[in-house]
RNA sequence: GGACGCUUAGCUCAGCUGGUUAGAGCGCUUCGUUUACACCGAAGAGGUCAUAGGUUCGAAUCCUAUAGCGUCCACCA
């Protein structure tokens, strides 16, 4: 026997198994597929299924370059690597490919927090010259270290990933990708730039798109406040939860229907702050039934307001700047913070006995997902990408609705269909603009052509008359005065073309190679594109997978790929979420120091079917840690007497033994059809079953008496013999079926088998 | 305000298109074992499948309500 064939089993081995596997380098699929041409194996014992396809993709999703790997990122390997290990068995042309996401405003917002422990901040940087490359290239130091980190525990997990493919989104070419898109947006008329309301977190001074504005229940107060008709005449009264901002007021608005104030339409009332003049108008935004049925109207404020204003071409009144501080235009609130402008404003108001009374009032309230802090809607120029005009619902939304309708893309588990389809149905336009350093730059340059300021600005509604040129493009266009974008584009926008996007970038790096070397033409976006399927979890179906979608049907014609297999979340023992703060984060990696990646990926796969969450319990682990030592010590137990028949290939076997084989080729026929079927949970447990309560319990024990005969008849050896054949042939064929699941345990012992010819189980016949 | 998911043994969960005495892992009880494995083996206890109706020859499984838990979406100031 193996000299190393010790017990227990030490899950120590993974490292080395894991650097041979590399080393063979049959995770890519160019070797493997000349390996098979070269050799075509038999048909294996429990006969071959004809394929549907002959390839088989998955392109994993980026895991953000800006920390370590937590066990989503685990259960993520652990499903992708093992439909992959088990599609690679079956013989198709198999490629996964990993990759890593500079992941634009997370990043920053990881990286302003380890500047702020160092004393200092984002802000101070950019006030240096050249401050903004500064900031840049520290944010990517700061990815690169994570990502050879991050790549490190990839390995270690068993992933049987095509590293040699490996894709960063701020490669050059996928950055061109990404542009190209772009430019094909914009000159479809489906990417414009304007000035509206959007979602700025005054901490981290950008704007969010609407999925990244997270929303807390909070009690306020709800202001009743008097506005004085301008011909001294009565007043009427609105319900507001933000005084502070009445400095900003242009109008009172009321439902056109609402027979209570038809005849305020047209007067104009008095702002209880500044003393300004301001029009009653009606509008349909207005409720009737909530608070007075009166509503202050603060373009600049609120985006209910901006709507009101824009169709009643009201003035936006900007009296908040990018720190959430009240600027000159808010009069007495001028230098102060919202809090505290508010206080101001309720004194003020009862000064004026413009403070009619106060209610407790429960509302939902925007807050930054990241810091928590109130999002403070506010005027800007940003780009968009076009998701509600009749043109953008024919280009871009409907055909990825008929893509999951009609099944094309099917996605498990499939009750998330219909939360894609409402989502997809109601959808808006996406703000694609951040005001961050860390990101793909937008490739647009402006140029005024008239008087008037770049609307890149503080106040660009007053400025409406500037004329500018706009430029999109990946160089700065010939002639003078032209200035570049700052903003960057949301992470969410080159992580949304992805599959398209990384393949691209291998034909791109490979077409340099190839004029070198004409004999390896290969172009992966032809192979692989679409992909077998999109493994994630279902919190990111907006913002990846419907994009995605869109994205990639837009650019190519075609669905990026043909499944999505969402996984649930893992939470703590208690179905708690982990998070830091609450101190219950499981770090994978210590996890599989301690038990081996065999049993930690078991354990995440046994019991997590689609959408549902999964709680994380070590007393399961360790479960299938004894699990691999289980197998291991079969393994030992079969070799050592498979050792003492040289010629195990030419034996006649019993026919209780053939039954033997036959029962296991029918179990390990059920474990693949529950892989195809995405029923992960439940291949799992079969194999699990079989081998530990089938083989080990019941086959091994019952043969160990004949084994053991001494004076064997002639009959008797017959019957060894036979039984030492179907032992092994049965450990062979379990860890085999086992080996997608726990490659590691397996390979070690397909490495230790007497058999001649051997290379790896990993690429073994299924 | 909408929508979705969950509710099955002490705990965590399977149970696909409805069909014999409802399953697994962990835990628990009893017993066993120096020769594949104590990271083990054998035996066992434990469930009115959330509740109430309905469809059916037959329902944990389909339908309708209800309750509890959880999640997502939504511009009522």
């Amino acid at each position: 026997m193996h000299s190393d064939f010790l017990k227990p089993y030490d899950h120590l081995q993974e490292k080395d198994v894991y650097s041979s596997w590399e080393k063979s380098g049959y995770f890519s699929p160019e070797k493997l597929q000349t390996l098979k041409s070269k050799s075509p194996k038999k048909p294996s014992s429990i006969g071959n299924w004809k394929l549907e396809i002959d390839n088989f993709c998955i392109v994993m999703p980026p895991a953000n370059a800006n920390g370590s790997l937590h066990v989503g990122h685990a259960v993520m390997v652990a499903v992708e690597d093992l439909m992959v290990r088990y599609w690679r068995m079956r013989g198709k042309k198999t490629l996964w490919l990993p990759g890593a996401d500079h992941a634009g405003f997370e990043t920053q917002v990881v990286f302003e927090k380890k500047l702020e422990k160092e004393g200092t901040s984002r802000f101070e940087i950019l006030q240096k010259e050249h401050g903004r490359q500064e900031l840049y290239k520290r944010i990517w130091d700061f990815t690169q270290e994570n990502k050879s980190h991050m790549e490190h525990q990839v390995r270690q997990l068993g992933a049987s990933c095509d590293w040699t493919r490996e894709t960063f989104t701020l490669d050059p070419a996928v950055v061109s990708t990404v542009y190209d898109t772009f430019k094909k947006l914009y000159d479809d008329g489906l990417v414009y730039r304007a000035t509206r309301i959007v979602n700025w977190c005054t901490k981290h001074q950008t704007s969010l798109s609407d999925l990244e504005v997270a929303w807390e229940q909070r009690t306020d107060k709800l202001y009743l406040v008097q506005y004085k008709r301008a011909d001294g005449h009565g007043h009427i009264t609105v319900a507001t939860t933000r005084p502070e901002t009445i400095p900003g007021d242009v109008a009172i608005a009321v439902h056109p229907d609402d027979k209570r104030f038809a005849s305020w339409v047209g007067m104009q009332v008095i702002n209880p702050i500044t003393g300004n003049a301001m029009p009653v108008i009606a509008d349909k935004a207005v409720d009737k039934d909530f608070g007075t049925g009166a509503l202050k109207i603060t373009p600049a404020h609120d985006p209910v307001d901006f709507e009101v204003g824009q169709r009643h071409k009201l003035e936006a009144i900007k009296t908040i700047d990018f720190n959430g501080r009240f600027n000159m235009l808010a009069g007495p609130f001028a230098g102060m913070k919202v809090a505290e402008a508010r206080e101001e404003a309720v004194k003020i108001l009862e000064k004026n006995g413009a403070l009619e009374r106060m209610e407790e009032y429960t509302h939902q309230v925007g807050v930054c997902y990241k810091c928590k802090n109130t999002i403070e809607p506010m005027i800007l120029p940003q780009w968009f990408i076009d998701l509600t005009s009749p043109a953008a619902k024919k280009k871009i939304v409907q055909p990825a609705i008929n893509a999951v309708k009609k099944g094309t893309i099917k996605i498990f588990p499939a009750f998330q269909e219909k939360i894609f389809f409402h989502w997809m149905n109601n959808i808006r336009d996406w703000n694609i603009s951040r005001q961050i350093v860390w990101g793909i730059p937008i490739p647009a340059w402006f140029r005024k052509t008239k008087a008037g300021i770049i609307s890149n600005d503080q106040f660009p509604i007053s400025n409406k008359d500037a004329k500018e040129e706009v430029y999109i493009g990946k160089e700065k266009p010939k002639g003078d005065g032209w200035i570049q974008e700052t903003d960057v584009f949301d992470t969410w926008f080159s992580s949304g073309q992805w599959p398209f996007a990384t393949l691209l970038a291998q034909d791109a790096a490979h077409s340099k190679f190839e004029t070198q070397n004409s004999k390896l033409k290969r172009s992966d976006f032809k192979e692989f594109y679409p992909t077998s399927v999109m493994e994630t979890g279902y919190d990111i179906l907006f913002f990846w997978v419907a994009r995605m979608i869109m994205l990639g049907l837009y650019r190519t014609g075609t669905v990026p790929f043909k499944t999505v297999y969402l996984h649930g979340l893992v939470r703590d023992k208690d179905k708690q979420k982990m998070s830091k703060s609450k101190g219950n984060v499981v770090d994978p990696l210590g996890v599989v120091e301690q038990y081996g990646a065999d049993a930690l990926r078991m354990a995440l796969i046994v019991g997590n079917s689609a959408g549902q969450d999964v709680a994380y319990d070590e007393d399961k682990v360790r479960g299938y840690r004894n699990f691999s030592n289980k197998l291991w010590n079969i393994a030992r137990f079969v070799i050592s007497h498979a050792e003492k028949e040289r010629d195990v290939e030419k034996v006649t076997l019993t026919p209780e033994d053939k039954k033997l084989l036959l029962q296991c080729a029918v179990v390990k026929k059920k474990v693949a059809v529950n892989i195809e079927k995405y029923r992960f949970s439940q291949a799992a447990e079969e194999a699990y079953h079989y081998v530990w309560h089938t083989f080990a319990d019941k086959i091994i024990e019952s043969k160990k008496e004949i084994l053991n005969k001494e004076a064997p008849s002639i009959t008797d050896v017959k019957k060894q013999v036979s039984a030492r054949r179907a032992l092994y042939e049965l450990l062979v064929q379990s860890i085999s079926m086992l080996h997608p699941f726990m490659p590691f345990v397996t390979e070690g012992i397909y490495q230790r088998l007497p058999a001649k010819d051997k290379d790896f189980l990993m690429i073994e016949e299924w």
